[in-house]
DNA sequence: CCAGGCTGTTACACCTTCGTTACATTTGGA
DNA sequence: TCCAAATGTAACGAAGGTGTAACAGCCTGG
């Protein structure tokens, strides 16, 4: 199941109608098949159970708060790419979205190029995050999402514990975003933050990297970003059949 | 909500309502779209809320202090052009003006085609600063302000630390503009200019130029203008795709 | 019972960031 | 010209983030 997203689904989830309406225009007219959402409440529905590419979220929204779709979305669905659109002004937004796993951010007022070239890059960004894509990619090797196994690219299948296979089909779920440690431990350990200490969270990659055969000095496929957590990085384009 | 500017939309803030006709007659007559405020809080109001590309700025305001709007505008629309009109003599209002983020000012009594020789300079010189443009370009390469994130000319990703990426982005949403370090640190550190060393700024700009490859004896991107601070200097025109 | 693997914790060394200080150099004005 | 203020930057150190070796508890399959 290729890509190339000849005419990619395309999800707004905006209530000022004016804006809604000059989005949708803007999209079709630049080949993508948008549906439109009014609601908070209906969009979160139709992003949770469609079948879409991306989704345009608006921040300020009826029937239910943009963050609160933005945390529920990337928990059912980590691989759909998420723009954002916020209000203008709000500094410190940008990284409160950034950090809950927003693809990107678009501020309003913007201007209907903007938001295109947005989208076009986040398409081509996430070439591994398709819906339904069942592996993902890196530079030495495969990871398979639903089997939770890894091959290397000389053919060798590497055996993965428990654990270590959660952490890496967690990252890789989220290929190119930066995951927290906390995000981790909340989605893999299922806890509070409370109970377990952020070191083993560490400790785990270290072991997952020497799976990888990765380096942590410098890093093929999980990059640590200092002060924020670990970001898996895919392959880009130029892949494999 | 496109923009390209063949009909500039201007807001003219200004009391005195022989001025304000006279403005907005010269403006109409130029090809602009000008909307006028005759006090300044409904003047605030419409420059945060509206979609402009450019404020004329009375300083005497029934309402609310002109320069009160200056400051308040700019904090929330650092991309939006101003430019002062401020009552005759007072020498130093126009340095304070200049120094709280006006683009331009024009001293009453003022000549009707000298404004409008202004109000062109003014938006000619902001290429970079159309509203909702998220990343600005200079020589050398490309500043993403939503993502934090440098990449130069050779295509290169620059990693940077955030107080770096807090101080460059502030500079770029500013570019053209003199900053000084006070609105640096009450920018980015959001202390008064108590607790804090100016040297500090000074310090980071230095760093920041390390990864942009500019050089503060020959600088392409942030110029030091002496006793005052520094200046993000944008691409013009002649710009990249 | 033991052996062996998986997990989480601890400890320690190292690295990054960032504010400060110090000193050389530049600048503008008297 | 000379002087004082402003600027550039190397160097330092504190605070805290990160990598990983070592260890102890746990479970499972003999």
């Amino acid at each position: 199941m290729g890509v190339s997203m000849s005419s990619p689904k395309t999800l707004v989830i905006e209530d000022d109608s004016a804006i809604r309406r000059g989005v949708m225009d803007a999209l079709r007219a630049a080949g993508h098949q948008p549906t439109e959402a009014a609601r908070g409440d209906i969009g979160l529905q139709q992003a949770l159970n469609g079948d879409f590419d991306l989704v345009l979220l608006d921040m300020v929204l009826p029937g239910q708060s943009g963050w609160e779709i933005l945390r529920v979305v990337r928990a059912a669905r980590p691989e759909l790419p998420i723009i954002v659109l916020t209000a203008c002004g709000a500094e410190n937004q940008r990284v409160d979205g950034l950090q809950c796993g927003a693809d990107d951010y678009v501020v309003k007022p913007f201007s209907l190029r903007e938001l295109l070239a947005r989208v076009d890059a986040v398409l081509r960004r996430a070439p591994a995050r398709t819906p339904g894509q069942a592996t993902v990619s890196f530079d030495g090797g495969t990871v398979d999402m639903v089997r939770r196994s890894l091959t290397l690219d000389d053919g060798q299948a590497v055996e993965l514990s428990e654990k270590e296979a959660e952490v890496l089909v967690f990252l890789a779920a989220r290929s190119g975003q930066v995951v927290s440690r906390k995000q981790l431990l909340a989605g893999v350990w299922g806890l509070d933050p409370k109970g377990l200490n952020t070191r083993t969270v560490d400790m785990h990659i270290t072991r997952v990297r020497e799976k990888l055969r990765d380096d942590a000095a410098h890093p093929r496929v999980l990059k640590t970003v200092w002060g924020r957590g670990y970001q898996f990085m895919a392959m880009t384009a130029e892949g494999r059949s």
